[in-house]
DNA sequence: TCTAGGATTTGGACTCTGTCTAACTCTACG
DNA sequence: CGTAGAGTTAGACAGAGTCCAAATCCTAGA
């Protein structure tokens, strides 16, 4: 896919389960169509910087939503606030700890090993791998 | 180190240029004598289960001041709450998502490689690498 | 077309973590 | 002692996120 349409995403919310309401829509095409990293507020302020006026309960309900069908990941990196990340693919992120920029790091080329056996009765949910950058003094 | 008495502790902050009053050290023993991971929550209620009473904003500064100086490091996992670590030396972490226990893993044996290269004028701050783990459904 | 009922959205109250401030306390030193 | 600077404190405050009951939206029948 390389262009993301308002329709595009009323498909791609069907085929996650998800009935693609309007608000549903325009919350999934903020996160896909600029493939970045979003926290709720911003996800907030670009959905209400058109048309639609979308409630902050809403916002929070929607992305618990498409949270909870994998339809989205969430990047934990800042303690003030989750990033919620369209790309549900297996890669690692790299965290600018001045400007909160939060970009991706393919894995492809990335190999973790040697990491010790899991506890019995566990079974990984997903492995996190943050490298936090600063501007060089 | 084999066991950790609140004298060493005085030492300890000494030695990382903090001057040590009653409420660090009774806050810095809450830290290395259990080793342990802790919220600033936690560590609130464990000081003041014993004598001293030490209020919310001392545990948030004292917290801070130990991280500025680099007695101890924050481990970031959780969206709603930041925990303590007062392990800074080179490690990983398993966090169980379900009961919120976060442990150690040893760096020793672990290697991250093809790692690709950091943009210009930025250097590395850390590394964090997190297994998310939930009990077998 | 009309309507009832479930799904969704909404404002606003609320909770929780963490910060801030201005007053208070402690202590080292003259 | 008396003072000044460092440290502590209560409580107000801020921001992220949740909850709830009421309002709105949609759609499947009649
Ligand atoms: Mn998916
Ligand atoms: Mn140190
Ligand atoms: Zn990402
Ligand atoms: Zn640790």
């Amino acid at each position: 896919m390389i262009h993301y349409s308002r329709d595009n995403m009323a498909e791609l919310l069907r085929t996650h389960d998800i009935n693609p309401t309007h608000q549903r829509i325009e919350i999934a095409y903020a996160l896909f169509s600029r493939h970045e990293h979003l926290s709720a507020d911003q996800v907030m302020t670009i959905v209400n910087d058109r048309h639609a006026e979308t409630s902050k309960a809403t916002v929070y309900n929607t992305l618990n939503l498409f949270l909870e069908k994998g339809l989205i990941r969430e990047v934990i990196v800042d303690p003030s606030k989750v990033f919620y990340d369209p790309n549900t693919g297996p890669h690692h992120h790299l965290y600018e700890v001045d400007s909160g920029r939060l970009t991706d790091i393919a894995a492809d080329d990335v190999r973790i090993e040697g990491l010790p056996a899991l506890p019995k009765g566990m079974e990984t949910v997903g492995i996190d791998l943050i490298v936090r950058v600063k501007r060089t003094a």
